[in-house]
RNA sequence: GCGGGAGUAGCUCAGCUGGUUAGAGCGCCAGGUUGUGGCCCUGGAGGCCGUGGGUUCGAGUCCCAUUUCUCGCCCCA
């Protein structure tokens, strides 16, 4: 244990070989979702300048005010890794005009995001989402886009028993309204609340309604509902989103208690919960967010988007013990005796591989036998042996791994051969 | 930031109330055919028992600290 000096940080990971294929898979079932409604893909840096974070996800958020991993460059710049995936999108869209290119901007990303945070089940300092953007629509339709992107990418992996939870979290015209009917109601209980509602109270009274504490739920229980202070835009906004998800086919609970930890969410606000999950539930989750291009120097303009982590699909996929596709093996195994047949073995190698055959030998100087086990467990399909004997009839002998069944090739036209055995097979 | 559990070979773990050279299974390597895999047999490599300090004649085993992992709180993906 103690041999390895260094370590991965706490809260970081490395994907192993034998995890690698999962994450490719599942990242290529996201492409795959992607392209089919037509979303383009979008990588940004992995630092920004602090005050990007900061100003768009809210000061008094507990990512910005504790959870960022900020630093001072030797210019002096406060530079942040980036906490989360929309901030940056917003930036590059404004950066780039792109909105010039089409009024409507679909984009997606798959990129890793970085929190300070105490690791447990589900939750690291760094992980990865996949996630997308779509800029500039204030169109209903488009936010049941997004879900629908969502919901279709975690059901092709396989996984069930998912529950969509939305909710509207209304404008800056009738949320104003809503807090202070909040607070009014609240304000009897105030101070049996737990320690940190009491904080919010004052900071993000919001956020009060989804604490955890059972006293405070119980408390707030009977408190006003967010959907009844909706302005009639945001109403008819959340009634025509709802509307579109029905004819989707895509089944939700309506949550008036569903709030998002990011200020600059508004309207529709949604996550997708699994019971698989443990504490950390949440595997997509996002909103609608018309004020951030606005608020970050660009014309007044609506977008919505969503961001669903990698680690926790995976946890999913495991605790359902979802079937990933093989992993790929080399098709060929090649194995040499001596110093001439060696030669000709990394010769063949080349020419097979030039045929776009997946050809592997060992590298460890293995005794045949001990070469023959390793063309079993690469799982290839024929094992090719090259000795002195062969080579002095000028040719290779195959070995078929299932049957058993061996044969022999002339060496100049040896790779073709191998090649045609291995597409007929 | 706060709380619970854990840290012994690459992996999964066993080591009873402190006592001599620290074990198993799997994996890895080699041999059992002079040039042939999956099964079987034999052998081998690999651990200052997370780290530092303390108690003791003696500590993997007790105490303290520290660190990492893990689970939960907060919050989120």
């Amino acid at each position: 244990m103690q041999l390895a000096r260094y370590t991965a940080p706490r809260g970081t990971a490395d994907i192993l070989p034998k995890e690698s294929p999962k994450w490719q898979w599942v990242e290529a079932q996201f492409r795959e979702k992607c392209r089919l409604y037509n979303y383009q893909e979008i990588r940004t840096p992995t630092f920004e300048e602090t005050d990007l974070f900061a100003r768009s996800i809210g000061e008094h958020t507990d990512i910005v005010s504790k959870e960022m991993y900020t630093f001072t460059d030797r210019s002096g710049r406060s530079l942040t890794l980036r906490p989360e995936g929309t901030a940056p999108v917003v930036r590059a869209y404004l950066q780039h005009n792109l909105a010039s290119e089409q009024p409507v901007r679909k984009l997606y990303y798959i990129t890793s995001i970085f929190r300070y945070e105490r690791p447990q089940a589900g939750r690291y300092r760094e992980h990865h989402q996949v996630g997308i953007e779509a800029i500039g629509s204030a169109d209903p339709a488009i936010d049941a886009e997004v879900i629908s992107l969502g919901m279709d990418y975690l059901t092709s992996l396989g996984i069930g028993g998912l529950e969509l939870k939305i909710n509207s979290v209304g404008c800056p015209n009738c949320r104003p309204r809503y807090r202070e009917s909040l607070k009014e109601s609240v304000k009897p209980y105030l101070a049996e609340l737990c320690e940190s509602c009491r904080i919010r109270y004052d900071a993000n009274p919001l956020r009060m309604l989804d604490c955890k504490v059972p006293g405070c739920r119980e408390l707030t229980v009977n408190v006003p509902s967010l959907i009844d202070y909706l302005c009639d835009e945001c109403s008819a906004h959340l009634a025509s989103v709802l509307k579109y998800l029905d004819l989707a086919g895509i089944k939700y609970t309506l949550d008036p208690r569903l709030v998002r930890g990011f200020d600059y969410y508004t309207k529709t606000a949604f996550e997708v919960q699994s019971s698989r999950l443990g504490a950390q539930s949440a595997v997509l989750g996002g909103g609608r967010y018309d004020g951030l291009v606005e608020e970050m120097g660009g014309a007044k303009t609506p977008a919505v988007g969503f961001g669903s982590g990698i680690e926790r699909t995976l946890a999913i996929m495991e605790a359902e013990g979802v079937q990933f596709p093989p992993a790929c093996h080399p098709h060929v195994f090649i194995v040499t005796l001596g110093d001439a047949p060696r030669a000709a073995g990394v010769q063949l190698l080349l020419e097979l591989r030039r045929l776009s055959v997946a050809a592997e030998m060992d590298y460890a100087g293995k005794s045949m036998k001990a070469q023959m086990r390793s063309a079993d467990r690469s799982e290839a399909g024929i094992a090719v042996i090259i000795g002195d004997d062969e080579l002095a009839r000028g040719e290779v002998k195959t070995r078929n791994m299932q049957t058993r069944e061996e044969s022999a090739y002339p060496l100049p036209a040896a790779a073709q051969k191998i090649k045609e055995l291995i597409c007929t097979e």
